[in-house]
DNA sequence: CTGTTAGCGCTTTCAA
DNA sequence: TTGAAAGCGCTAACAG
């Protein structure tokens, strides 16, 4: 591997005449600079990060922790990510804890050994030892998706789009209204969501069944079970449901095409989400965007002025979402 | 920012001692080793692997070189890709080219200037300058979904699939198959699947009538307006089409389904893919399914092995794929 | 305009 | 069983 001494010798200058020329700082003559210019052009020489970020004690890297890679969300939210880090010139060290809460705080440590400028949560619990360690971290932590006292975070509003949901299907007429959400471990969406359904009932004076409230988890197969059930144990069937993510809502249609129950005409569906599948099923899914490409940025625009301002207070910042009107409701 | 002089002055010891019960390395007396461990506990302790690796030579850094993060295909593989390399107490260095040909270049300088161990790869195209700058990288390269002369690949077998899929649709009974393309930017899926097109229709005797074959781009989309293009252009209907991904294949059935064109009645469907979307469309979508996690982790096997392994022979290891029969075909 | 010197945080002989 | 010394590749005063 060549390094800067190479180059210096090469070009009979010092190193630190060849650092000037690399870094554009100081004073170098023409003639000195073409001539190291030209050796490193020569040797292919690439300085090594390494060695600067020891001295000045920049990596220019950013740590991303995330629960899982391969996700639609997951992958939205990292490209706005990277696109906003790279345009920084900040680069992403990626860990993912593969939804296994005993990785994340392993990774935590990862990422500090290696020397991240900051690292970047993408949420999916507030977990109490998770918590405390963020809260313990030196370098700046922005998280996404889960309000961790704290630390900066940029947030969705689940509350009031679950709200929103909830309130269209009863403007529609509906009055009987099911609910699928998923495990409280999970407080954005597990707790909000629910509690928002669970309010909007009661003030709009609305009865809810117990047989209609059921949890999954994010699947597909998970949803067409959670529907299945609320069939069985339904008094009264609903005539609409509210499923708290896209695939809980494919999976829940899937088992209503197959008990022969119509959608929209006997049963409509919503969902929160707004994925791909969303769009294409049949019929297409009512749902709710949350933009999460432009999350990610957000978030990774947060995490760049904290690191440049010394000090700067933590900040939550609410995203905006949009309902989608399609034809699962009626 | 506490350093290993620290925990040395703290602990009482030189920070040879401590670098020995760091690394479990030499002989460290019980007494020693337990009051180094105190201090560390202590002080929260975290030892830069930047220092470390500028004596060691080794970053336990993959770089992994993405055409744009957030597709299906995409963020499966890079599932792969992390769940072998942390496995082996990698980490990744993420860099999205975000479709812009000259951003790889660029990239592939930045992750040798941090010392990423090796480079991964995943290929859209196969790009004069993008062969000739990695062929003359000095770190191990591997490619995933092209086939890079001189490097290490993971390659789908894009024309035995291709080939099996026009072949199953002959066998079903279909004479007059349509084609949905790409560029030839991508060779393996644009030339190579287009190429078994070709032949297997020559082969069963078929001719190809020039309104049949349409090309599009990665999207639902342009599949959609392909199919259009194919409906106005072609003399006969074609009974069949087959799409080269499942994007452009549902982008095909929408139109399809707008123009009263029944699926699979009148025209069967067929792709490859086998993404989220082709399951949960109406009607399901015939397809092929590629395996991409489990690319990914082999892409990251070899890494592993070529970096392990000084001096490794290039190798190219061909995925394998299954068809998936689904309702879209007849 | 340029070079010398010191040192970032760590590992690794080598000698004790 | 331990420590001193050297050095990885780079930058940043400082002095010329």
């Amino acid at each position: 591997m060549v390094t800067i001494n190479d180059i210096a010798d090469l070009a009979g200058v010092s190193r630190t005449t060849v650092s000037r020329v690399l870094n554009s700082s100081g004073y170098v003559s023409e003639k000195a600079r073409k001539k190291v210019l030209k050796v490193i052009e020569q040797t292919g020489y690439v300085p090594s990060e390494h060695a600067k970020s020891l001295r000045t004690k920049k990596t220019k890297v950013i740590g991303v922790l995330l629960p899982k890679v391969s996700t639609e969300t997951i992958s939205r939210i990292v490209e706005g990510i990277e696109y906003v880090l790279s345009e920084n010139g900040y680069h992403i060290l990626l860990a993912s804890a593969n939804l296994v809460a005993a990785k994340e705080l392993e990774h935590l440590q990862l990422l500090q050994s290696r020397r991240v400028e900051g690292i970047i949560l993408v949420a999916t619990n507030t977990n109490d030892e998770l918590v405390k360690m963020i809260q313990s971290l030196t370098i700046p932590v922005t998280a996404l998706g889960q309000d961790i006292p704290g630390v900066s975070c940029v947030l969705y509003k689940d509350y009031e789009a679950a709200y929103d949901v909830v309130s269209l299907l009863i403007k529609k007429g509906h009055t009987r209204i099911g609910f699928i959400g998923v495990d409280e471990a999970d407080p954005a969406v597990g707790i909000e969501r629910k509690k928002a359904y669970y309010d909007c009932m009661k003030e709009a004076g609305l009865e809810v069944e117990e047989g209609w409230v059921q949890k999954g988890v994010f699947n597909i197969d998970s949803g067409a079970a959670a529907m299945e059930r609320m069939l069985i144990k339904s008094d009264r069937q609903p005539t609409a449901v509210f499923a708290v993510t896209d695939r809980l809502a494919v999976g829940a249609m899937q088992t209503l095409k197959q008990e022969g129950v119509a959608v929209p005409d006997t049963m409509s569906v919503m969902s929160i989400g707004a994925s791909d599948l969303s769009e294409y099923v049949t019929p297409p899914l009512a749902t709710v965007n949350y933009f999460h490409e432009k999350a990610g940025r957000e978030t990774a625009k947060l995490m760049l002025t904290q690191i440049r301002t010394k000090g700067a207070s933590i900040k939550k910042i609410s995203m905006d979402y949009r309902l989608i009107e399609r034809d699962s409701l009626l």
